[in-house]
DNA sequence: TCATCTAAATGAACGGCATTCATTTAGTGG
DNA sequence: CCACTAAATGAATGCCGTTCATTTAGATGA
């Protein structure tokens, strides 16, 4: 008995992780055999998520995957936020800021901005927990912001507008991330329709004229304005 | 029964009523008498977020705060996050779109999208909230709707981008609005700096740079680039 | 070898939460 | 005056995250 072969192993995750430790005593005797570690706990959490989504998402159903008593898990992490923490800083290795090194400034951030969303519009409800976390707590992230101030520096961006502008790009970009998960028919104004003529008739002209999905075609209208407008700051 | 739907009866209440005062209170079991409808319960709600934030905003904490016991407001709301669909959209009322009617059209959406940013940006926990909720629920949401709507035909826009047009500047907002409430340090790289020389240099220069809040550095050269590459899209 | 140290796992709590339901209450309309 | 019904009650339900005293079992040092 004993677990022994639940642990998810997760053969290609390097373990670059630093303990952090939630517990006092540092002095370090490194003892036991560890049926869990943080890079568990983070894969395993993500695998719960994609398959229950965020409701179905506990601390016990994580503990249950793991073949774990739920308390089993605070002796790696502190909170349920700090799993999500973790969740959040995996997912953003996801997105891909390749172009930077690569394309012209406007392509890698077009390619850079598209996969932000899109790795983050199935997991909206960690946006809150990102848009308000000290990067200190997420080295990936914090990978990220280096690899896109590096691009922006390097397009010729004056160094005290690069946060404002990487800011404003990703504001737009959680923004728009919920925007994906809105519900088709969001802008029905069913019986209302008659006191709203002009909402009213913009939303069906859209549903008439366009083939895209409606996210798609706001995120690509706002984010091509962005492009310019901010593109302009570049020094010349 | 179980009136799994929407909101119970409200058998003569106007809709659109906000009655402010509280209601005549006594002590023990009172039925009949109208002790508790959703405008009481909406300005209640606003009211108990107000002082203790989203966090003491329970169901048992506004039941106590109309002196009711929280069973009581099941007959009004069918859930809490009903409660909160009622408080967005009043918040929502407060949002200013009158320069709309009077203003050109690039310092009407100015000012819509700074007082839309400054009211949520308070409220950030009912962003997921109204991010997908059908207008249909909402009411004076819908009226915002209409007349941004209409501002932006009256601009010259072409009937089909307005939708998306509005939808980007909505995305930026509440995007922004999040940021708002992000700590002061939440850029401090810390012992990573070393790794991080493009990302660390460009958040120190715009420290010591800037002298005013980071969020509306970001938000108004964001709003500002969204004015131009979208205002662009009006008919000549 | 064995006593000891300690990180990690356990399971039984705890308090808080939204929500349900049978019951009671008191106005209203017939 | 009575029957009906909207509205309030409070106890109960089930789920949640989290805590804690206790146990388990590798590793360490004698």
């Amino acid at each position: 008995m004993t677990a022994a072969t639940s642990v998810p192993a997760d053969p290609h995750s390097p373990a670059d992780q630093h303990s952090p430790a939630a517990n006092p005593r540092r002095r370090v005797g490194r003892p036991a055999a560890a049926v869990l570690d943080q890079g568990g706990i983070t894969a395993a959490a993500l695998q719960l998520i994609g398959k229950s989504g965020y409701d179905g998402f506990t601390m016990a159903a994580l503990a249950s995957t793991l073949n774990v008593a739920p308390s089993a898990l605070y002796n790696h992490v502190s909170s349920k936020r700090d799993v999500l923490v973790l969740v959040q800083d995996h997912l953003t290795s996801f997105v891909d800021v390749a172009a930077f090194e690569t394309e012209p400034w406007e392509q890698a951030v077009r390619d850079w901005a598209w996969s932000y969303r899109d790795v983050f519009s199935k997991h909206t409800p960690l946006i809150p927990v990102i848009a308000v976390l000290p990067v200190t707590d997420a080295p990936k992230t914090l990978a990220m912001y280096e690899a896109v101030s590096a691009g922006f520096s390097r397009a010729g961006f004056p160094q005290e507008r690069i946060i404002p502008a990487i800011v404003a790009f990703e504001s737009f970009i959680f923004g728009s991330a919920y925007d994906v998960t809105a519900p088709a028919d969001i802008f029905d104004s069913g019986t209302m329709a008659a006191s709203t003529p002009h909402f009213t008739s913009a939303v069906q002209r859209l549903a008439e004229d366009s083939h895209e999905k409606p996210a798609d075609v706001a995120f690509s209208l706002g984010l091509e304005a962005l492009l310019a407008g901010l593109g302009a700051l570049r020094a010349a």
